[in-house]
Order: C-alpha cells, then structure tokens, then sequence
DNA sequence: CCAAAAGTGTTAAATTTACACCCATGT
DNA sequence: ACATGGGTGTAAATTTAACACTTTTGG
C-alpha cells in the first residue's frame, strides 16, 4: 500500500431486515436479542462490524449465517444510516440490507437457534435497539415498491406456488385486496410462470394448481424492454 | 461514552454525482480533477472523507461546498460502495449521493471555479478515479427510475420554465422521444403545474407559456393515495 | 351433501397511442 | 413573407376495473 490516511474513522456495520413469509400468511421480521451492550437483552436487526477488506454485501451475509444459520438468501441493499449519535459507543456508519426468505424452508432453523434468533410479525415489532426501528420502516417502504416493478416477490414463496399463494402475498405486502380474476389475467398475461403438471397436496377442497418462476425468461424478455409492474 | 471497540476500521467517504442540465439540453456530470494520489491528475466525482460524528448528507454537502462551491441542491443517497480494493490506499466504504442542479443558475460559477471543477457532457466522460465510472452508471440508471415516479426533474430546471424544456428534459435523461401532444395532456392533467401570468422572453419564435412546479399541491396530493408516475 | 377454495368471462370506463395542421413572433 | 417553435383535438386500441357463479375435492 503505497499511501495512508489517518482521519480518525466512524465504524461500519451491517444491518439486515430479513423478511419472511409464513404458510399462515403472516409477514415477518427476524431479530436477534442483543447479549452485549449496549441495548442489552433489547431485540435489533442481525448485523455487526465489516471486516477489514470484506465487501458489504459478504459482510452482510457472514453475519446473517453467524447469528441466524441462515445463508443463500436473497439479499439487496438498502440505505446507509450515519447519524451521529445513532450508537452510543461511537460514530457509526451501518449499511442496511434487506432479504427475502420463505419460511416454508427456513422454518424450523430459524426458530430452534441457540442465539436468541426470533421470527416476528411486522405488526408486533418488539421496541428495537439503535435506530434499528427507522431502518425497517425504510425496508418495508423499499420492499413495497421494489415487488410492484421487479418479481422478487417469488423470493419470499417456495419455489412451487399457486396463484392463491403469489395473490396473498402481494395483499400481505402491499396491505390492500387484490381482485382474482383481474389478478389472474394479470400475472398470466406476462408470460413469466409456468404451469407446473402438477397439483396442491393435502389439502381439504379443490387443488389449485401450481406455478414456477420462470427466471430464465423474465430475463430475456427483460433486455427487449419489458417491464414487470405490477 | 461507555463503550468501546478497537476494530481496524474501513475509512468512511462520501461522493457526489451531480447531473446539470445546461440551456442547450445536454445532460452534464461535475468532476474534479485530483491533485493528489492515488489518481492525480484524474477525474473523479467531487467527495472526501466523513469526519467524526458528521452526518453523511451533511458530509457530502460539505464536500460539494468546498470542491466546486456549490450548495443547496437536490440531493439523495444512492448506494453504499465497498468492495475491498476500490481504493488502492486501503479498504475504503463509500456512501454515493446523486444531486440535481439547473445550469442557469449555477453555469457561472462551476465553469470559473479555480479548483479544476468542470462539467461534463454525460455522453463523453474522461476515464474515472476509483470504481467511479460505475457509481456515475448506478447513479444514471437511478435518475432515470426516480424521475418517473417522483416529480423531481424540476430540480433540473429553473423555478419557471416552458413545456418544451420539461419534454427535452425527460427525453434526454430517459433517452427516448416522448409525442408532444400526449406529454403535455399528461403532465398538465397531473395538475401540479401552475401557469404564470408571463411567457418566454428573447426567443425568435412565438413565446411560451411558463410554469411553475406546485410542490405544496403535489405534497397533498401525495398523502391522498396520488402517484406522480411519468 | 356440505364446506372450502379454485377457477373462469364480459362489459364499461379510462388510459394510451398515433397522428397533422394552424398560430404567434421576430427578422 | 418566411422561419421557428408553440400550441391544439380526435379516433382507435389497449388496459383497467368491477362484478358472481360453477367446479372440484375431502370430510
């Protein structure tokens, strides 16, 4: 290293908001209960210290597999946060990322982890240490308006869904109804899901049929100018 | 301050990417020349380090001050930057802003600024310092995606200006044509643009109808359910 | 046969697109 | 009078919104 500064420098963390979305049709946030100060015993993201020559986002993801067991995920930045006086230990710089996980895999990890890693419904958010509470709003505003013009809203299902399922989802996050048969012709219009030949399980009246992302195409369709929206 | 932690710590900065649009309708991007390594003589976008317990707008905002005398524009946060070796000096994190000013105003002063600050054209950039020439792409194809939803080209504008120019403007920044008949029903049946008892002056040809962006009437507007949407 | 969710089509309204000519002003 | 850009309307096509009943399956 052929130069060097020496200001006196902020710390950088990171921060994630894991959102996931359970069979029961619930959108959640995992938080983690903090063991050291400060906020000790308070709920915050899953987060801490980037390493020295350790890119964000992988910083982003070391942490979420070290605190969360959780890794593979759908991970996007967010917005830096820099307030001064945002950490009581010091001037600190955290770069929030928000994820996307279906729980219908992730499930039983995330609720059996030894460290203090717990699902909670968006609605009933505990209070949260630092200014951790602000950067969630700012991720569910991100997320709203990222899932209405890109399809990443297939993150947060199993990789087999039905149209019921994509439907509900879209009404958890956007909190408003969707009608179904517009909905319907909507997403099928777009040419992006493939029937599947194959059918719901277990369940107690007519098996709804089930769809795949397809991925491949979107991307293609995607250079020629085309848009996902809605 | 009762806690610590020693961590070696990534250095903090802040760049800015501010686009101008100039009288004669073409999209320009300040830079500054270093005069210092690693880079000298290069072009870079104007920033510099975070200072203890400075907020990171407020950095940036300092930094555009001092390097190119410029200040109370437009300005947002763009995206956290800090893969490992972008700056050869050591692991460095920089959080971009991209700012909007309209070149009427501010044509003067960058032109004659004595601290090698000068606009360029978008469509011929000089190579860039740092992973900069990327930060400037993030920061185009983000000015391209805010501008169609949010009323924010009138940054790039001066408070009183002719139909025409808002076309030009979003033609160049989106780089696509738009019919004059439709983008001017569009727009006005939007209903946040005032029209001035005054025209055009000094022009060759029939003089035009100015108008005014009406910031508050949009505010309302917002908070009713109304999207700004091209 | 009952309960529960799946699946499906039409119509009216609104929005978008394409398109060409006259107007006002300064030289 | 002419060159330059300002300003305007209409019709066809597309998209959106509203709306209710029949089907399938398991219990």
């Amino acid at each position: 290293m052929t130069y060097s500064y020496d200001y006196p420098r902020p710390a950088v963390t990171v921060d994630c908001v894991v959102f996931g979305l359970d069979p029961t049709n619930s959108l959640q946030v995992l938080l983690i209960q903090r063991r050291l100060p400060p906020f000790v015993e308070q709920w915050a993201l899953p987060g801490g210290f980037v390493q020295l020559d350790e890119a964000l986002e992988q910083a982003a993801r070391r942490e979420l597999q070290e605190e969360s067991g959780i890794s593979g995920l759908f991970l996007e930045q967010l917005k830096a946060y820099g307030q001064p006086h945002r950490d009581p230990r010091g001037h600190t710089v955290t770069v929030a990322f928000y994820a996307l996980v279906n729980l219908w895999s992730y499930q039983i990890k995330a609720a059996t982890d030894a460290k203090q890693a717990r699902w909670w419904p968006m609605e009933q958010l505990p209070s949260l240490a630092f200014d951790h509470e602000k950067i969630v709003q700012d991720a569910i505003a991100t997320l709203q308006a990222s899932i209405c013009h890109r399809p990443i809203g297939f993150e947060l299902l199993p990789k087999k869904f039905t149209l019921t399922q994509l439907q509900r989802l879209y009404e958890i996050v956007l909190a408003r109804p969707f009608d179904k048969r517009n909905f319907r012709k909507k997403l099928l219009k777009l040419n992006i899901l493939i029937p599947l030949d194959e059918k719901e399980t277990n369940v107690t009246h007519r098996a709804a049929q089930l769809y795949q992302f397809d991925q491949a195409k979107y991307m293609e369709r995607q250079k020629t100018g085309f848009n996902f929206d809605l």
